[in-house]
DNA sequence: ACCTGAACACCGTTCAAGT
DNA sequence: ACCTGAACACCGTTCAAGT
């Protein structure tokens, strides 16, 4: 089984498997990441059997399918780590992974679900995700603008929440936004 | 069709109508409200079309099972009214509302959608809570122990957020608490 | 009034047969 | 190396036929 992502060697899978990502990616856009993969198939003009070779289970394709996304949202803190006010770096950070994390309808959810299975192809993703928050988190506690209290756990916990309020919100509204703002407070020192 | 819980009048009718909330139940708790309504069927010894017969919908199943949750709960809610700590009260009242979204796994979203769709059986209920809700904020803000510009859609937002938190953690931890509590200290005034 | 179960349409997943 | 599609097991939902 090849990695995430890797695209086949002959022309005709290459051809094919991108177009079951792009069926993919419209199909979940318009009817969440539980959608039928039969219809994908056939949207992308292949068999069934030719999306499970590429895409062994649902999460493969998701994994793939993100994993641009992720790439972006680690570089991202990869910048953040420079900046000056680190409360503001946490906060950016966040913010990113919310959006990340609601790509799809039903994503928050699969990520929660993929961060506790090992077998999961988003595991990965799920941890770096996790990972990359805590250096942030680290270093606003170490300037003091982060409450001690908090862990990396209870960021993650407040990010995928957050992006199951957004995916669960109509369009145009975004019900997330009070919660999340509270809850990012509540995590912060204010000076007396 | 008869109303949410009216059980049947014949005595045949009735026994199944009980077997199959006893068969649901015990599956919603084991799989979450997802769960074949084929083999709730099953278990319950009835063939499918008398699950249909009883219950039109999962919606209107799952609304069955939650009535007396849900009567507990306004009920509580018109005690807590006489509560004189006031932001006590509403404290209360969303711990219990919590726990009533996630009496089962899947809970949480199933009101989500339902709270936004007036055909299902569960939007009365929705709104039954949501109203509840909104009689405690009202007298806890004028009582000026909780913020002025928290809303009803926010505190029903955090209660539903903060359910599927719980739903989504590993038994025995729950993810839920911190959030859940830093977001309602967030919407509390905090005396100088 | 209530029950049964066949019928239909759909889906996930595997795998033998092909090129 | 890759593709096809039949095959299997499963599910939601309806409805004609029964008592």
């Amino acid at each position: 089984m090849p990695g995430i992502g890797e695209r086949p060697k002959r022309a005709d899978g290459r051809r094919n498997f991108d177009a079951l990502l792009t069926a993919a990616r419209a199909a979940f856009e318009r009817d969440g990441v539980g959608t039928s993969l039969e219809a994908i198939a056939k949207d992308a003009g292949v068999a069934i059997g030719t999306l499970y070779r590429h895409f062994p289970n649902r999460d493969w394709l998701i994994a793939t399918l993100i994993q641009g996304s992720l790439l972006n949202l680690t570089a991202l803190a990869r910048e953040l780590l420079e900046l000056d006010d680190r409360l503001e770096a946490l906060r950016r950070f966040v913010d990113a992974a919310i959006a990340h994390a609601c790509t799809f309808r039903g994503l928050a959810e699969t990520l929660s679900v993929s961060f506790q299975d090992e077998r999961s192809p988003l595991n990965e993703f799920c941890h770096d995700m996790h990972d990359s928050s805590i250096e942030l988190l680290l270093r606003a506690q170490a300037a003091g603008v982060v409450r001690d209290d908090i862990d990396g756990d209870n960021l993650w916990t407040m990010i995928l929440s957050s992006a199951w309020l957004r995916e669960t919100s109509q369009p145009g509204e975004d019900r997330s936004l009070v919660v999340t703002r509270l809850a990012l407070d509540g995590m912060t020192v204010h000076p007396a």
